[in-house]
DNA sequence: CGGCAGCCTTGATCCGCATCAAGGCGCAGA
DNA sequence: TCTGCGCCTTGATGCGGATCAAGGCTGCCG
């Protein structure tokens, strides 16, 4: 595990870069921090009183279980809030996938404030109450060819949708989300490029060659 | 499936009968239904504009796939409140596990308000994406008997760490919140019957016999 | 360019849970 | 009380994904 990080890289930026989406409003007054790969962000159990926002990079959430078992909650990409899984404590650690950059805001400053901005925060729980829930009917009910086949697709939507991805994360982290193991998850991808419906450019980005294929193995229900 | 409600038994209450929590100060000025066993409260898809709260009864929350697979997204109790995983429409069905009296709110009134009243929804989402990411990691990564007895200890804990307990739903119910099969159920109780962790005086009611020994199977992480 | 380490793939076998099948039990209604 | 139906349990068998095992690839550093 890496070492806690020193917070010799902070500075101060009035504005983030992005100010395309409603998000960006919530972080006028943040600091920046840099993470390195596999670098802690916050832990388990941590006491939460921090709002996140990647601004490059990618984080993963995770749970570990006494006897090593391991969950990841989510990943989330450039633009993406995480941190509001929290009560008064964290109920998952937070990882960088790969080195970061990530805005952090005051949870207090947000909570108290009235209005607008109180709301957007509510709208970004409910959003991330959303994808849980399609997480626990991915792990509830979906075998594992439907599980990664929804992953790419996931992962292809939230990039815009296009047709050639970049995979940020490992074959163990895509295991450890998908609740399979990574032999399962080279498995399955090695088929899903024999049948033609992705193909892998190299180990960690792909095109989708069959959008529609894809889909109809993701086994959306929405 | 049930017929639509008639909406005939609609009666507006000022107060809730519960006023001993929080949560009842957002329903001051609701209005009590009740539905029948196995009833629809409000179907997958549909528009989602109000917010309910149990009064009496308890309530699942379901997701059908094309072929029939089923997952239930949690179970709701007297005095908990569901409905909030809504964007524009709700991404589960809520349905009666039992006849029920249900308060009813509409969610605009919620969302509008200022201060605490909006703040009080903000963390009754928040409690809803905690339950959401421990159903995660069961069905991630707990095992059938884990599953089973982590669902046992949980309605415990609901209902205030009685140790005789009430089973509102069914074996069917359980399996598809748990991502396993009925059978596979069935016979993870009785294991935990005859290793005497608990006892069963009917069908649905159960009785713990080793607390300790129910949560070393639970493998709670938190 | 060569060597090494970490990550990934592929194959063989095993096991936990699903599936298929056959009653048992309890409750409701005649 | 009897009867029937829905729910539950238990047993036999099958299969999908885990586990165990053995390299292969790739990117980094000399």
């Amino acid at each position: 595990m890496a070492l806690a990080h020193d917070y010799t890289d902070v500075q101060h930026l009035p504005v983030p870069p992005r100010t395309d989406d409603t998000a960006a409003g919530l972080f006028r007054l943040s600091v920046s921090m840099t993470f390195a790969k596999d670098e802690e962000i916050y832990g388990q159990d941590e006491d939460a009183d921090l709002i996140y926002r990647v601004l490059d990079g990618a984080v993963r959430t995770t749970r570990v279980m006494a006897d090593g078992r391991r969950q990841i909650g989510d990943f989330y990409l450039a633009g993406d809030i995480f941190g509001l899984e929290a009560g008064p404590a964290h109920r998952f650690a937070a990882e960088a996938v790969r080195d970061s950059v990530i805005l952090v805001i005051k949870a207090s400053t947000l909570r108290s404030s009235g209005g607008d901005v109180g709301r957007l925060g509510w709208e970004a729980t409910r959003r991330e109450l959303e994808r849980a829930q399609e997480h626990v009917i991915m792990l509830g009910r979906k075998t594992a060819c439907e599980r990664v086949a929804s992953f790419l697709k996931d992962l292809s939507d939230k990039s815009g949708g296009l047709r050639v991805v970049d995979l940020p994360m490992g074959r163990q982290d895509i295991a450890d989300y998908l609740g399979l193991t990574i032999e399962t998850v080279s498995r399955m991808l090695s088929q899903l490029q024999a049948s033609r419906i992705v193909s892998f450019c190299a180990t960690r980005q792909f095109r989708i060659v069959n959008p529609g294929g894809l889909a109809r193995l993701a086994n959306q229900t929405l």
